[in-house]
DNA sequence: ACCGCGAGGTTTTACGTATAACGTCGAGGT
DNA sequence: ACCTCGACGTTATACGTAAAACCTCGCGGT
């Protein structure tokens, strides 16, 4: 592409640039740093820049960042990229952080509840600002010690010490899930929770039963599991298989543990959704690869990370940051189904 | 945990520590570079490394970075952090890399073939090094010609200009599910294929065929798709639809294409594995959500990742890059079967 | 005639680190 | 008694950038 056909030895300086355009260094910092407003004319300004694209140069980042004393990077506090959710809340940082010329570094939380290693370790030093995500729980501590902007995904808006705050209108999304089963008429429920200890979780849970008891002749057992198929697969059988009537609904906080429990009922030989409804939340890649394809509620996870990072740059240059919580929304596709007659006992 | 309340106003440098230890900013470089052999005492280095600690000194990376015209950061160049494979990659990557002082910086390459913006502009100017992933192809001329050691993940060993390379015996892997199949009296086969231009996908091919085309009687047929399990079903509906003797196994490039097969076969009427065995590739999360369960090959992912990162930095401190590729091996599951027996027609 | 002033720059400095180049001091050799 | 030399440090410098402080005109006002 370029027709410079040197082996790129050493890259040009912002010197080496002031040098061919016949100004001074200070100028060409002034020039590319934008902040020339009378102070340098428009046409030594229209030179610099073209000699300086001319050259390919580029700014050195760690002499920027020595001068500055921050860097245009933000840390991302995740659990684990291997979360499908999070790899797209990841996208979505990166793709506003390169808009603005900001990095994004990730700091993969060891688990919920961890040790927790010096966030910072991986990072360099000073980072422009951190956006973590709730569950990423067990840096918190060390992150809002660090007097950096913190901005907080899906958490709880009791939380201090945080600049901003990007929340998905998890409470809603139940809502919708128990209004769309309780008006396919069911009435028998089984929540099954996520073992893990999170704000969005705990939210998950709340909504779902706040709505379940407005409604009269509802019942609602609670099981939880790991974040994991099996798991998912061993609570829903103890659950389906336990005596009394059988719940109709299975209501999971998770993809992942909604596929465990459509194993579950079909090593029970129940059908999904004739006998049994079963409901994900996060709408993962795997909601529409397992049989039936989940009813789950659709989360914009790459929304998310943009208006996390958007937030971020917004507090770091004092402007104002737009609130409102994301919107969910339900998607009703083949695991949720009209409650099945009122059978005697199976 | 520590037990210094002051709200970290501005963090210590070498100076402070050098001020404090009653030595020489010079001599603090000298000892926590490990490079003092006989030009400072014992004594010495262990006071100017306590008082370091006390102090809770860290060095700021972007003077180092400055002063030594690299960093200790790598670029993992990826095509995606959704595809699991390659969250499980930077996982592995990013886990030796902190052992060893390093960063991990992500640059998610477009796609395979795209404009390719800038790889740099997300990173610190002068990186380490870079880690590609052969699927990246879109980004893979600018790294190659910005003068940094480039390890190569899971390519093409005819590739040059790179520093190591990180393989896995795909073939091998390849061969084993030929193996596994044609052992349960499968004849004829179609490859689904993924339709992504990418040396291990082309390798994924070129091993079934070779492998069948060593057994008499054997057919195969292939087809290809876009990685998704929609584009998958379809393509796997369209072929099983197709007049002539049906196939009795569809050997998938990948687990997600074989979840879309899985699903065509359903629709079609077909029993998985009874009329038709399935096999994927990856062993991602949804082989084992998706009913039946999806006999595949199991990638060691999160081991590229660590060799790949092994691999840079052997090759920056001048050490030998020990060779060989990762072994894969089959993971016999419930989509497959032994052949049906041959019937007239359907 | 002289001052003030603003446009259009330039000189200089500091950021924190790594390391080359340079002391200093006491012991051992002659 | 003087020189050498190794052990143990120190001083000085450079990395590339941003920005404060400082220059130098030419021009309008009085």
């Amino acid at each position: 592409m370029t027709s410079a056909p040197q082996p790129a030895p050493t890259r040009p300086t912002s010197r080496d640039v002031a040098r061919a355009a016949g100004v001074s260094q200070a100028t060409v910092s002034l020039v590319l740093g934008g902040k020339w407003r009378g102070r340098v004319s428009e046409a030594t300004a229209e030179r610099v820049r073209g000699t300086a694209h001319d050259l390919g140069y580029r700014p050195n980042l760690a002499a920027r960042s020595l001068r500055l004393g921050r860097t245009r990077t933000a840390l991302l506090v995740v659990p684990a990229l291997t979360n499908e959710f999070f790899a797209r809340v990841y996208t979505g940082a990166a793709a506003v952080a390169a808009e603005h010329g900001f990095g994004v570094v990730l700091y993969p939380s060891p688990d919920g509840t961890g040790p927790a290693r010096d966030p910072f370790a991986s990072a360099s030093t000073s980072l422009g600002g951190v956006i973590a995500s709730s569950m990423a729980a067990g840096a918190l501590d060390a992150l809002r010690g660090a007097g950096l902007p913190l901005v907080m995904l899906d958490s709880d808006p009791a939380d201090t010490g945080v600049a901003a705050r990007v929340n998905l209108d998890i409470a809603d999304g139940m809502r919708q899930v128990a209004g769309h089963l309780l008006a396919l008429g069911h009435r028998r429920f089984v929540h099954l929770a996520s073992a893990v200890d999170s704000w969005t979780f705990a939210a998950r849970g709340r909504a779902l039963h706040d709505a379940l008891r407005a409604v009269p002749g509802t019942s609602v057992r609670t099981v939880s599991a790991a974040l994991d198929v099996h798991a998912g697969r061993v609570a829903a059988e103890r659950t389906l298989a336990a005596p009394g009537p059988r719940p109709t609904a299975l209501v999971c906080d998770d993809d992942i543990l909604a596929a465990g429990a459509c194993k579950a009922a079909r090593r029970l030989g129940l059908r999904v959704p004739e006998d049994l409804s079963v409901t994900g939340f996060d709408d993962l890649a795997l909601a529409t690869a397992v049989e039936p394809e989940l009813t789950t509620v659709q989360l914009p996870a790459e929304q998310v990370g943009e208006r996390g990072m958007a937030a971020l740059l917004a507090v770091l240059d004092d402007r104002p940051v737009e609130p409102g919580s994301l919107p969910v929304h339900l998607v009703a596709r083949g695991s949720s189904a009209p409650a099945p007659p009122d059978a005697p006992r199976s």
